[in-house]
DNA sequence: ATCAAACTGGACTGGTGAGTCTAAGCTAAA
DNA sequence: TTTAGCTTAGACTCACCAGTCCAGTTTGAT
């Protein structure tokens, strides 16, 4: 009941690369095809619900197509489940990147800060990490990619803008070194997760966006005074 | 498997009250000792293997008691889930506040964010958050429950705190009002975080202790210096 | 037209788990 | 001793589910 509203998340033919002259072998058009119906709908079907929330059978059905075909794409539920987890990982990680590097260093965290606690309290993002972090312990390499992917990629690149600007001396006060920016880099991101995200994971009521701005011009703020 | 070597966490016999003349009626003793029993058991085994991972039969097996009294104190398995999570949700965050309000400013912040962080790192926290979140969204009270008992007080006590010093014109630049207080705090926890807990959410090898004290004294600066 | 691969639907197996029931055992109060 | 309430072991129901099997159908290539 939960999962039913929020089917249409708009990845239906964006992922396979080649379309041009689309109709051929069924071995590759018709395979991707269900292959993508499967994913998408295991997808929704994960996130709404856990790993074990779900059957094979109401995958299947709600991708229009048998449970066979599930098995002849994927070795199990589990295998099907890693997949999935696997491609979201990715997917929901990448945009963040086009936010970089444009105008002073203030102007700059404030746009990299909003795009970022903005994604974080995405409800895809939400879903994911609640699906991670609960199967966690039973498939640990997931827990392993979604944080390279996730946290582990975001201070990095976070950490290299903030050796760059204090090279060109721009913004900070003091010269900082490859292990400060990593430092600084994890406080901005940290106080800026603050309690939003935990209470989007807990299933809490989001505060208003206009307190969320407010928050991140402070975020903002307190680094640059500290840094 | 996992749940095995972390049986002795010491709640025997420390919630009940009353403890004159104990070897009464049974409806008091007995009950209480087999009511013990199946919370402590259920307890463990739910942290370790999360709500769908534990059969009744197990924890009646692990407690030492039939299965039919398991259901003669609860309702049925959610009821059971329920009080489990709300019992631990009390249970581990009270601890803190002994760590309040000696020495300057700069001090008590680093006794406290060195407790605070040592306490959400500490394997039964990283339980139970697991458990809360990826019951969430079958739960909503669980998670209410717990955000209040948890990062809402935390904060709440040290915007108090912060509020305070201020007054006293203690290690703070500027006077700060009440809101203020509360954003400085909740900076202040979500950076101390960083993704510290993160990694133990999922599973990843935490970081020697040694970087951890440094990194939380990065964070007493941090905040130090900007408020 | 023919063929092979992919797909379908539905039946089937084997196993599991929540919750119920029963007949007997224990303990403490009267 | 009797009684009443709690407990126990284990059998039992009923539903669900992962994974398999199969007989028949579609689909696109040759």
């Amino acid at each position: 009941m939960t999962a039913t509203n929020r089917s249409r998340t708009s990845a239906s033919e964006a992922t396979t690369a080649i379309r041009l002259d689309a109709r051929r072998l069924p071995s590759e058009k018709a395979r991707s095809d269900k292959h993508q119906a499967i994913t998408q709908a295991a997808s929704e079907m994960f996130l709404a619900e856990g790993f074990d929330g779900v059957t094979l059978d109401q995958i299947a059905q709600r991708a229009g197509v048998s449970k066979q075909t599930i098995y002849s794409h994927f070795s199990d539920k589990q295998g099907l489940f890693r997949a999935i987890c696997t491609e979201l990982t990715e997917r929901l990680t990448i945009p963040l990147r086009k936010s970089v590097a444009r105008g002073d260093l203030r102007s700059t965290l404030t746009r990299l800060g909003e795009d970022a606690l903005a994604m974080m309290l995405h409800p895809a993002s939400l879903d994911l990490h609640r699906l991670v972090m609960s199967a966690a312990l039973r498939f640990p390499e997931l827990g392993q990619a979604a944080y390279e992917a996730g946290a582990e990629r975001l201070v990095g690149d976070l950490s290299t803008l903030l050796l760059q600007r204090s090279q060109m001396g721009d913004g900070l006060r003091e010269p900082i070194d490859e292990k400060r920016a990593r430092i600084l880099a994890e406080q901005f991101i940290g106080m800026l997760r603050g309690f939003h995200q935990l209470r989007g994971l807990l299933a809490i009521e989001p505060l208003p966006a206009t307190d969320r701005s407010a928050y991140v011009a402070a975020c903002v703020d307190l680094l640059l005074r500290g840094a």
